[in-house]
DNA sequence: TATGAATGAGAATTCATTCAT
DNA sequence: AATGAATGAATTCTCATTCAT
């Protein structure tokens, strides 16, 4: 593929057709993605998913990547909108803090969580491996890392005023990182859940603890 | 390509000829897969690079999966390696464990050791990358993580002796991910390796003094 | 080649286009197996007789094999229709089929029949070398006798009502393969058809008698 | 394959350990012959086989054909051989050849005639296929079908007196033509030889008595 | 002589992208 | 706009043959 060429959209999804289009190549796209993984996704097997031809597909992306870049973006955004919504509480003292952050580990990590549904999961993964394959998905990650750590550090600087900013945004990433690999464990089959959480949640309480 | 073929080596690399070419094949991949990534990996250019015909490579490998599996098995030796020699401590008191461990974590996370050349992270990377993308890999690396988790539980062994093998497996396996996704963050560009060294560490302690 | 696959046409060549398209590579493909044999025939070689590229060769068979077997089977039914037209008589008594007999091999064995273009001959047997060499072939050959066998014994019952099925069947094997002989050993050159046209139909006509 | 080379033997087996190596080779192919077919014969499994080196096999022969070349011109002799041996008769009247001409067909297509070991049929069809894969091979059967000619229409001279030299050819091939397709047909599973071989007899008679 | 490593042309097949209809 | 046929570069793998040891 030529990685080199413009992937943005090719044209706004202003017409009702327009929009379904794209939302019958983003699903089909899903479908493959979950089942096939992205190495197995194909501009053709997207278009007979979706039930289009080819040319269809290329009069809304430029390209392939594009597609994939789309829909990366869009599941990026989401997770920011959660991060926000978890960042979004009221100013407390440290101490208020840190006698909720239990309470509120034990419902972030209830089983509707971590357990989503097993497609949604694989889809997501299959997204992860597409930007690590794909240059140019690599720049919107790095984006992506950068707004996550400011919105989580939005959130610990209503608790923590009086730690620089950069060490906020430093610690943010670090627990980004650490929910992403308690979350990536739980793929693994041999691990029990159970056992688990209360280690995970006595390792985030460390690190917050740590700012106090 | 056939990703049900055998993927072991064509040949033990007795004479000291075939080490060589072995070692040029290794090697050759090895740049491809820093400068391109896996997906860059082309049978045509490891030749290429190594300076041998693709004929050659194929009497050393079967298919190319095969030069991959090799690599990625010979680095998950030495992470395993290096984690026995981690294990390796004698027995002591819950007490003596807990006093030691910062000073452990300090000499473990010393610059040298996550601060290896970028070269050789890139290259780890790219292997974990061609792991998640050939299914093939995954068994390797499914049993890579069964013998890590057994490794890491003997060492808490000494030290835990009251607890379950079975949680300090567990246990073993998230303290693997947590070194991981630490040195995974040390990727990123945007963090201070000085900042976050001490909350890793309160993490790491924190999962450990769980175990008490 | 991965000879497990499935090797029926990959679209109906409904459109002219198509139609077109099919023909084309056909020929291409009759072309060099005349000239090159079907060792020689390559997917590359017939895309570029036919003055397609490759890549279209494939939208319309979904591998080497399945041209080949498609012109095979062509072939086959051809065959069949011409057996089925020689089979096609009213039934009558012994006595006036063997009296008839003479007259008909004449005007089979005239010699439009046997001396077919060269470049025919050549095809046909090329063909059949193609089917001895790979066994996806084989199975279409194996329907094709047990066809020709139930068509010719078909003719056969109409006149030796009082003979088993069975042996009709087996007879009517040996007269195709009998005519086969025939067929083939005018394409030796050292043979004068004169000659051997006389002994050929005294040796099936007394396989016939036999049936009395 | 560099089919145009010179493909005689490339030094005369005259050492016991020429001989010896060249016999290994021959054995090696039939195996390939006969579990491979034809199609799946290469130099390097040859040499594998035989428990020699390829770089050996070159040495007695100057490419792969010349092997096949040399177990085929090898098997034809042997059927020369044999047909001189039916061939080598006493002259005597048609009448008397007439007359014993049914008891001979009877014990040459005894059992043990058309029943040769599955092995050995395999291995003739394979070297059969053989020779209309390869141009080169094709020329040995040229000139072996006029061997075949000249031998037994040296038998049939013994009874025939009266007809021309150039008919006893013709015929002679079209016998040996015949032997052939009914050899063939054993080899097709529906087929009941003891239904087939009276019609087979028939047939023969009544070409040789054309001759009377 | 024997060995078998090294070669590299060549074969089958895939797939992103274009463009005539 | 939509279609899907056509393209062809790229990829994996094979195998006859050579040649240094």
């Amino acid at each position: 593929m030529a990685e080199s060429r413009n992937t943005t959209s090719r044209k706004e999804p202003s017409q009702d057709r327009s929009k379904k289009m794209v939302e019958k190549i983003f699903s089909a796209t899903r479908i493959l993605l979950i089942n096939d993984g992205v190495e197995g996704v194909t501009t053709g097997k997207i278009a007979k998913q979706a039930g289009i031809s080819v040319g269809s597909l290329y009069q809304y992306f430029p390209n392939k990547l594009a597609v994939l870049k789309a829909m990366y973006q869009s599941w990026l955004d989401e997770v920011i909108s959660e991060l926000e919504a978890l960042s979004a509480f009221p100013s407390m003292t440290t101490d208020q803090f840190l006698a909720a952050l239990p309470g509120f580990l034990d419902s972030f990590y209830s089983e509707e969580s971590y357990q989503s549904s097993s497609d949604d999961r694989q889809y997501e993964l299959e997204l992860v491996k597409g930007m690590r394959l794909f240059k140019e998905l690599q720049e919107i990650d790095d984006r992506h890392q950068e707004r996550v750590a400011e919105v989580l550090a939005d959130g610990l600087e209503k608790v923590f005023t009086h730690q620089p900013r950069e060490k906020l945004i430093q610690v943010g990433i670090y627990l980004y990182y650490l929910n992403n690999a308690f979350d990536e464990l739980m793929e693994y089959e041999k691990i029990d859940p159970e056992v688990l959480l209360a280690p995970h949640k006595e390792a985030i309480i460390a690190v917050v603890r740590a700012l106090a």
